[in-house]
DNA sequence: TGACCGCCCATAAAATCCCATGGTAACCCA
DNA sequence: TGGGTTACCATGGGATTTTATGGGCGGTCA
């Protein structure tokens, strides 16, 4: 499976529409389904977007948890519930309804960011703060990197 | 996998391109992507380049945290995000983001750098002045290199 | 009827391909 | 051994294609 990598600032036209980067792109047409799965992040001002088939894999971790259990309702909701379904226009584009944009504080510039299997679309301002405390944390909590970052870093 | 040894000088033309030196290519075109993936270092001023395949077995070694989880966001933002995904042309050459190419302060030559698993590429001048202190670490500690863990000596 | 949604087309900029060239190093063969 | 020849590689530039973005049109559903 491709992954999803670096960064790019795409627009958000008058109608709403961005343009998907054509590397995530290629990464989601061979799906079952043509477009992105889209849901906001618990944890921060942005969106968590991902490949349709990736939804099962998301399923199968929350079978980690008591079917019955408090985490698995509340995280169920939290994904499940929450996430759109959003198809690809001719030319790439999808349309990010309007409590999604509000939640990550996106106007003109939707930063999407390829984090391995998933991505995040960010607002321009937010994501750069939120690149730095990634440097940061990376580097002075010195997280116990996979051994090959860990030359690398 | 072949090793990237050796340190090559080759031009970044009018358009961006630079060749990828040919014995580094064969280190890379049996992979999956054929091209090379790269980002900033996080303590000099230079890239560091690995094969498309090393991104898939980071992703791997992510699995390994808890999806959302502070850590595994931390890692894949810092990692991910600031990858960038270059392929070849049909001549063997990458063209490096502007951003790439002034964090390592790189103009018109771009020093290749082998180190093993993975490469560098820097400015002529930084460069020099790197290798310099490189040696000099190297004799003034007398650094040598561990044992391969898990194998008998 | 009117708002909205998805499709089609247009365009400029950027990325990519294709072909050409010169130099260098390896090779071959007498 | 020496001279020529070939193969490969780094480099250059023009042509073509892709991509991001914008606007218009028609259908649909309330």
């Amino acid at each position: 499976m491709t992954l999803f990598l670096s960064t790019y600032a795409n627009k958000v036209d008058r109608k709403g529409r961005v343009s998907v980067p054509a590397s995530f792109r290629t990464a989601l047409v061979t799906q079952t389904f043509p477009g992105i799965v889209l849901f906001r992040s618990g944890t921060h001002a942005c969106l968590e977007g991902f490949a349709y088939a990736t939804m099962e894999e998301l399923s199968a971790r929350l079978d980690h948890y008591d079917l019955f259990s408090s985490e698995q309702d509340d995280l169920a909701t939290a994904i499940f519930a929450e996430a759109v379904q959003l198809p690809f226009d001719p030319e790439g584009r999808i349309v990010i309804p309007e409590h999604l944009l509000k939640h990550a504080g996106i106007d003109e510039q939707a930063m999407f960011v390829g984090l391995g299997r998933k991505f995040q679309i960010w607002s321009a301002a937010a994501y750069e703060k939120r690149r730095d405390e990634a440097r940061r944390q990376v580097k002075d909590n010195k997280l116990t990197l996979p051994r090959i970052v860990g030359e690398a870093a």
